[in-house]
DNA sequence: TCTTCATGGATAGTCACACTACCCACGGCC
DNA sequence: GGCCGTGGGTAGTGTGACTATCCATGAAGA
């Protein structure tokens, strides 16, 4: 298709377009000589991952991260968290884990890698709230955390058994925009748990 | 306590402390003359928690309806969370509600109002994640809801009981705030579970 | 063939946001 | 009496995400 084209099926104007493609958000079309180039259905996608990535929050710095990670797919399937966890954005990049969290993690017996980022994001976002004045009882975490196995389970259940690139795409994907998703369920059932229904 | 320890005990300048008093983000300290002003430990609380809550990517704007919120508690403990429902900040704001979540809520029994924003910030936050190539099936949906309902009765637990303000405070700052500890705890547990430990 | 128009490629401009810097006048405080 | 911290105000800054304009080219319709 023309760049007019993927501009309308995207919903994204030809400007904004060309302003990805400089930054490197999606890839250059195949050309068909010096003015013209074709899109694929492919470009379309891309374009379109890219849009739900920043409407969600995520810098055009960090989404060329994940799209990048995206393009070089994992060799086998025990690669793709690692390559997962590491292209997604995390949240306070460079804080020390604490020891709390290391102890929490150790207590719910779960086997993660002590470099797994999101330790440093949890030790972060922890500090954060508590600092706001939210106090977070052990307790309250360990009850989170035995809730976000029920998340984590329909995670992994909904990941493509065959095609490693599409399960790449998914668990990337999947991760970043499914969170809002999370909150406006969990917003839900507050409201629901709090009505004292059962 | 002086505007200078209120910055250096916030670990905010000075110069940003003026800002967000301009904004109505933190109410003005009791004037002692022209040139002075006293401020308080509630004053020093509501600046971290503005901070927390500008650090987690709520704007400015958005920030200062969650604390005039704060500043007007609510009369009832069945007002809670219709006041804290409004004064959060909402995504996608003016889709309108699906009939899929609709339903969705039905089939789970869930009791809330057809007015609650997170109806809507719900249906906006599907479509952006199915735009971008996330399936999301209804079954995967009804698991997501299932494992929220887990979170919001540890959300609920936690609220404190007979201090109105105290409550609404938790409510508000911990819906906020606590979604990124539940976006950590959800990596780490994608990890854990795809391990294929028990 | 002539004209129109979309494209690639590049540069510069715009807009919102969250500060940040500077200024002034005043009044405690040593 | 001099100096610093403050309230109050205005203006400037840096970043991020576009957006507008220009130009040369070449495809496609009249």
């Amino acid at each position: 298709m023309k760049m007019s084209e993927l501009s309308e099926r995207s919903g994204t104007t030809v400007a904004t377009l060309k302003y990805y493609l400089r930054e490197g958000l999606v890839p250059a079309g195949e050309s068909l000589g010096a003015t013209r180039a074709d899109y694929s259905e492919m470009h379309l996608q891309r374009v379109r991952l890219v849009r739900a990535l920043i409407d969600a929050g995520v810098s055009v710095a960090q989404s060329k991260r994940v799209v990048e990670t995206l393009d070089s797919p994992p060799t086998s399937r025990h690669d793709l968290l690692g390559k997962a966890q590491y292209a997604l954005p995390a949240s306070h990049p460079d804080v020390a884990v604490s020891a709390e969290v290391t102890d929490l993690v150790a207590g719910l017996g779960w086997q993660v890698s002590p470099d797994s980022p999101a330790l440093r994001s949890l030790t972060g976002a922890i500090a954060a709230a508590r600092s706001a004045g939210v106090p977070l009882e052990p307790e309250s975490l360990t009850g989170y955390a035995r809730a976000t196995e029920g998340i984590a389970a329909v995670d992994v259940a909904a990941v493509p058994r065959d095609d490693l690139a599409a399960a790449l795409h998914r668990v990337v994907a999947g991760t970043v925009l499914v969170d809002p998703v999370l909150a406006a369920l969990r917003r839900l059932a507050q409201e629901h748990v709090s009505s004292g229904a059962t």
